[in-house]
Formats: structure tokens, sequence, C-alpha cells
DNA sequence: CTATGTGCAAACCGTTTGCACACAT
DNA sequence: ATGTGTGCAAACGGTTTGCACATAG
């Protein structure tokens, strides 16, 4: 564990929000660590399952540090589209409805982004990289 | 209505799932249409709700023809991590869980990526780019 | 001392844009 | 003819990587 390592963890911690490596960088002071630095330390955390990554789809990475609840479930969250503001939304949401978010949390014209990952019965069959029918992520 | 956007336009219909620009462009032959111009079809034919812009999360754009249902709800899909084949969900899932999508279509290992977006009450009182505590998106 | 981490700068990749030419009407 | 669309190539912005130097253990 370096002081690099250290000064990042803390950053992140002091933020408390998803934040971007480049707010990251900004926080502890460019001249004190290197964007790249910082990009090497996100993965690492990942890894190490210190630090969540989080994407609004605004081609930004979002980093926050990990903190899921007993269950092993990591929470939501809720964005302003005009001054990005987030709101982290306690437990599961998984089943309420935008309009019971609105009631709550004030908000209006509510969307959702809403994709599930998993592994499919060939892949689950096949090793890996089945599908002939396969779609390349890369290339 | 030009040549190029009815090309693209096939493609689209052609493909038959969320495809990124590139793949779309060679549907249609590199030679028949550029790069740049399936871009900028994307773009307008978003705008005039003909095509649904889909975020998987890859910094990959996907682009799908507009089949909303008869309440206006978009569907969502389910996504293999390993071979991305995409399976498109009928219905509404929200609400449902994963287990349940694994019971259905076989996949294991699910999880889902799930965000939120509105107007927060600031913003409804401030016409916009309220938030001294704003966040700023870009820079 | 030796392996690993870091800063710097260049490379990458998807996306956007400026500009001159081509096409639709 | 005139305004819009297109191809090409360069610009852009976030992210990754190669390499030489610095640091941890």
């Amino acid at each position: 564990m370096t002081r690099s390592r250290q000064v990042i963890l803390d950053a992140l911690v002091r933020l408390r929000c998803p934040s971007t490596p480049k707010e990251i960088a900004e926080a502890v002071g460019t001249r004190a660590c290197d964007l790249a630095t910082v990009y090497r330390c996100m993965t690492l955390f990942e890894e190490m399952g210190l630090v969540h990554r989080i994407d609004f789809g605004d081609g930004l990475a979002r980093f926050e540090i990990a903190d899921d609840d007993p269950t092993g479930h990591q929470h939501h969250h809720l964005l302003c589209r005009q001054c990005n503001r987030i709101v982290k939304l306690d437990g599961c949401v998984l089943g309420e409805v935008e309009s019971a978010l609105a009631r709550r949390y004030g908000f209006v014209e509510i969307k959702h982004r809403l994709e599930f990952f998993g592994v499919c019965p060939d892949c689950q069959h096949a090793g890996r990289g089945a599908a002939s029918q396969a779609r390349k992520r890369a290339s």
C-alpha cells in the first residue's frame, strides 16, 4: 500500500459520492498524483472489492467506495438531469416504480436505464466464447 | 429521405438487434455509406423517434428500431457476459427479480445495471442549472 | 537489491466536426 | 439554383499503455 494509493483512497472516502477519475485526481491535487495512477488504482481497488465502478451512461467512469448492505446488494442512484445531483437510494428499489420515487424525492420526469447481464445456456455448456451467432463486442 | 438513410434504416431493420454504428456501417457496406453518416443518421432517427439509443455500459452506442409496446414502454435486454448474445425481454420487467429471469431464460450469474434519471426539486424551482452543490458532468 | 508503482507522453478508440463536393427538389 | 446530405480527414475526450525513473519491502 503506497502513499499514492492511500491518498487516492482517502479522497474517495472524503468525496463520498460517485466520482470520475478526473475529479479524484483533482481532489488529491494534480501534483500529488497522476491521472494514469488514478485509473490504475481504480482498477486495482475494484478487483479488491474496495470500490464500485458506476456507469451513468455519459461516457465517464465513476467510482465510489464499496458499502454494500449486509445482503450484498449494491445501492442504486437517482440523478438530476439538470444539475447532476446524485441521491443515493437506500435499500433495494427493484420493484418500486418511478412514480413512487417521484413522490418520495420530489423528482419529476423520471426515467431509468435497466439492463441485465448474465451467462446464457450455450456459454454455460461450451466452456466459453460459444455462440456462432455471438456478436463481437470489440471489433 | 435520401438513399443513404434508406439503406441505413433497412440495415437496422434487417439486423433486428441493438447494433453499433460500426456494425451498421458494415451491414450497409463501407463503400455504400460513411461511418460519420451513420452517426448523423442515428442522431436524426433518434430525434424522429424511429430508433432507440441503448447503452450497455461498454462505451459503445447501440441502436435498434423503435418498437415500443402500446403503453409506450421500451423493452429491456438480457445480455450474455460471454458471447454478448442479446435476448429481448417482452413486457416490462420492472419488479421481476433476477432469479425469475434466470429461471425463464436459463442464464446464470445475472447482474443488472439500474439507474434513475429525473429533475430534482431545486432545478424545478430554479429555471435550470440550480444547485450550488451541482456536480459538473463535463469538465 | 529487486520487484513493483509512478509520472509522463504517446497511443487508442469511439465519436464529433469542418470543409468541400454531391445530390435532392 | 440552392439548401441539405455526404465523404473524408482531422479534432476531441476519456482511457490505456510503454518506458524510464522512483519507491516499497
